[in-house]
DNA sequence: AGCACGCCGACT
DNA sequence: GTCGGCGTGCTC
């Protein structure tokens, strides 16, 4: 006999450990770990998806009461030992449940369903004429076995308890199914290749003119849809596809039924891949090899060569905009391909363009598979199992890509690798660098970040030697890097500007118009948060323990009362009357947005044409690239943007870029604020003139000293590196230390603080105990959370500064279970490495 | 999380 | 006397 280990899916964190089932006979040559199965649980057995963590022959002792498996999930979507592996370290990496790893490590729609059957036992229904019930048992006959999903299609979440209260008066029993992973069938269509009606039959009889049957009777006069269909397959050579043949509104569905009834076409079905559907056509083969300058070659030679070590490997690729990584990137995933290794590119969300999309789909066709939250479930799942099955052995994708099932990953590169929607915020919190390191270390791989402003993270891993740094300092071809200004804004009020725009960059856009060239307009989105700012030194108010800015909480609902918190350690302080700074009174609290923005630029250039890109304008996943478009193709003359305009477009008009408030960015409450405003500010002026145009760029500013906004204009990330560093390491932030945010919450008030102050006991217990004597854990709190009632939910926080290793993971491990057993109403999130607070 | 068991109030 | 409220505790 044997018995199995398994993890239950969709089981909260209490209950989420290994329980034992027997495998029943004509399982036991499937059931294997990683593969999912499904199993009875709890006391009405109620079916469950699970997955098989390891086998034993042997009966597992201190089980009472054992069950057996009930039905494996197909063998396709079962996880490969390294995706178990990746399975495991992620649950140490971000404590959380096995069901939310796994969910985030598959497509829900690859994963098997459970699905309920049912069928009727009783023929006459005896219960109240009319009710739900009887419509519902009356729909059971008739179709013999009914699923759930037909029932709650035809009757709705009421079909529930007419379901219930028939089952249990014995009129249906209910069985489950799995249902598993299916493809998407297309329909086609095409004429006959021989016999009658032979095409010029069917010509006549699409242009009304009298044919004959094979009999010699005159044919009927054919509908409109019918001619319709059959004048598109005459102009085609092919099959067409059902899509297509019905894309006009001519033809219906009975149409083609009719003509395959006359037999005049023939239907044919084909498997489809539903994420390749909207992917940009393939243009051609690789269009040739790309050729590098020498810069370009010797990072390529570098990258070459760790590629073809049998060992693991991480680098760092340092390029300023323009130095051509993209090029170096193309070659190498050339070469990984060629040596039969699967290759990941990871992207940031606000990348994926049609045009990025696009160099790669016209270079390696169908081995590219996409991955993003765009996708549908299906396309999802299709792109996932092409992937596994080795059909694509390419992917591009977000965050999430780094789970892709790909073969022997040789390559994964992470592009732009300090963007933070790299870390997820949602259980698991993970990043996907930790992810990419496991499976390079794993499979031998490279791991190969690149950017123009690497994180302080990756690049002191570089200067650590933990990767190889690689820097590109050329900028491709004869591009020049823009004129930056920066323009004081302090000075506009008192010359009588009220709005966002100064008067510098007014005259600028103004002769940008006039000139019939482009302008973009950035405006950090996190302006609207609330910090104090002096108007007259421009600094704005900060924790005297973090060098971070506080940020304005409203006390209770009285909009006057407030205070100044941080995040980072729970200070606080009253909001002060003057400057801490130069004594000055004029504290202002900061924030506009872009739509305020719009409306004044009107005024400011009158007649040009405006485009507005920020969340609230941009909807579905077509609207982004159409704007992008639109703006691409001259329709518009300036567009005014939240971070969505910063990254890799290549607009050829534009020669003037004005970044609007600065420093919003600079003083948002989180110690990363200095280094993201370098990397938006680079990047942005990096939007100015790539061609052989010069660009100019306007950087307004309140704090026009600000040693920050003057390296970003000289784009000079050295100085901002060691300046940074410096800070971070004085003040103890990563990358000096690891911190941990653990955040409490419950609708009971009372609880929450109980128990965010009973783990501040814990951890202080545990870190003065012999175990984990020596580890340096610096905590703080328990503090309010800084929204701290959510949906009716009261949170609390503590933030501990420690080095993270397995002592400490384990450490962690340890305190969530005790919180677990003692505050099981109250929830923990445990967050390693927060990016954003 | 479900789901059952279990021990107290307003109804036929 | 029962129906049903949701507190407590377990799930191989």
């Amino acid at each position: 006999m044997l018995y199995a280990a398994v993890r239950l899916l969709d089981l909260p964190e209490a209950a989420d450990r290994e329980y034992s089932y027997a495998v029943p006979p004509q399982y036991e040559a499937g059931v294997r770990p990683g593969r999912f199965v499904s199993v009875p649980f709890g006391r009405s057995n109620r079916r469950n998806v699970a997955l098989v963590m390891s086998c034993t022959e042997t009966r597992p002792a201190d089980c009472v009461n054992l069950k057996s498996v009930n039905a494996l999930c197909l063998d396709a979507i079962s996880f490969t030992p390294e995706q178990m592996a990746v399975l495991q370290y992620l649950k140490m990496l971000t404590l959380c449940p096995s069901g939310d790893a796994v969910h985030a490590m598959i497509p829900s729609a690859a994963l098997s369903k459970l699905s309920e059957f049912y069928t009727a036992t009783d023929r006459e229904f005896r219960g109240r004429a009319g009710s739900l019930e009887n419509d519902v048992f009356v729909a059971i006959c008739s179709q013999g076995t009914a699923s759930w999903d037909y029932l709650y299609r035809r009757f709705g979440r009421e079909a529930e308890e007419a379901v219930k209260k028939l089952q249990k008066s014995g009129y249906i029993s209910c069985e489950l199914r799995l249902s598993d992973y299916t493809r998407k069938t297309l329909s086609y269509y095409s004429l006959k290749s021989e016999g009658f009606p032979d095409r010029q039959t069917l010509s006549d009889l699409c242009d009304g003119i009298d044919a004959k049957d094979e009999k010699g009777h005159k044919i009927r006069a054919l509908p409109d849809g019918q001619k319709s269909v059959l004048r598109q397959l005459l102009a085609s050579q092919g099959s067409v596809g059902r899509g297509i043949l019905l894309a006009d509104g001519t033809a219906g569905a009975a149409d083609l039924a009719a003509l395959i009834k006359k037999e005049y076409i023939t239907e044919t079905k084909s498997e489809t891949d539903r994420d390749t559907a909207n992917l940009p056509p393939k243009i051609g083969e690789r269009t040739g090899d790309i050729v590098l300058n020498r810069e370009q070659q010797t990072a390529y030679d570098r990258l070459s060569s760790m590629l073809d070590d049998k060992q693991p490997h991480a680098a760092l690729l340092e390029g300023v905009t323009g130095s051509g990584k993209t090029c170096v990137m193309l070659r190498i995933i050339d070469k990984a391909l060629d040596d039969g290794k699967g290759v990941i590119m990871l992207i940031p969300e606000i990348a994926l363009t049609p045009q990025t999309l696009s160099i790669f789909c016209s270079r390696y066709g169908e081995r590219v598979a996409v991955m993003h939250s765009g996708l549908s479930v299906g396309e999802r799942a299709d792109a996932y199992m092409r992937i596994r099955e080795g059909r694509a052995d390419l992917v591009i994708g977000t965050r999430s890509a780094v789970f892709a099932p790909v073969k022997n990953p040789g390559l994964i590169i992470i592009d732009e690798e300090q963007e933070h929607t790299y870390k997820s915020d949602t259980s698991p919190r993970y990043h996907a660098r930790d992810i990419a390191r496991f499976r390079c270390a794993k499979s031998n791989g490279l791991l190969l970040l690149a950017s123009a402003t690497p994180s302080l993270e990756s690049r002191q891993k570089a200067e650590d030697g933990k990767y190889t740094l690689i820097t590109m300092k050329n900028r491709y071809g004869n591009s020049v890097l823009p004129k930056v200004t920066v323009a004081d804004m302090r000075r506009e009020p008192s010359q009588g500007n009220l709005t966002p725009i100064g008067s510098l960059l007014a005259s600028k856009l103004r002769e940008t118009y006039e000139r019939g060239e482009q302008s973009v307009l950035f405006l950090n989105r996190r302006g609207y948060n609330n910090y104090l700012s002096c108007a007259s030194c421009g600094e704005a108010l900060a924790c005297p323990n973090c060098s971070v800015s506080l940020t304005y909480h409203v006390t209770k609902r009285d909009f006057s009362k407030g205070e100044m918190r941080c995040h980072w350690c729970g200070y606080r302080a009253r909001v002060p009357q003057t400057c801490p700074t130069c004594g000055s009174t004029h504290l202002i609290h900061m924030g506009f947005g872009t739509q305020r923005v719009e409306e004044e630029l009107g005024k400011t250039v009158p007649g040009a044409r405006i485009l507005r890109m920020d969340t609230d304008s941009v909807q579905g996943k077509f609207s982004y690239g159409d704007m992008l478009g639109k703006f691409r193709r001259h329709e518009a003359d300036i567009l005014i943007g939240t971070q969505m305009v910063t990254k890799g477009h290549d607009f050829p008009d534009v020669t003037l870029v004005g970044v609007l408030l600065a420093d919003a960015s600079l003083y948002y409450d989180d110690f990363r604020a200095a280094e993201r405003t370098f990397a938006l500010l680079t990047q942005v002026i990096g939007r100015a003139g790539r061609r052989s145009r010069p660009g100019e760029a306007v950087i307004q500013t309140n704090n026009p000293d600000h040693e920050i906004i003057s390296l970003a204009g000289d784009q000079d990330y050295e100085g901002m590196y060691k300046r940074e560093i410096r800070l971070r390491k004085s003040l103890k932030f990563p990358p000096f230390c690891d911190i941990a945010l653990l955040t409490f919450s419950s609708e009971d008030e009372k609880r929450v603080c109980a128990a965010a102050a009973a783990m501040s006991e814990a951890v202080k217990t545990a870190s003065s105990a012999e175990k984990y004597a020596g580890l340096p854990l610096i905590m703080f709190g328990p503090f309010e959370a800084p929204v701290y009632r959510v949906g009716n939910r009261f949170r609390m926080r503590l933030v501990i500064k420690c080095g993270l290793n397995q002592k400490t993971r384990e450490l962690f491990s340890e305190l969530a279970n005790g919180h677990l057993s003692r505050f099981p109403d109250v929830n923990l999130a445990a967050d390693f490495n927060p990016t954003n607070l």
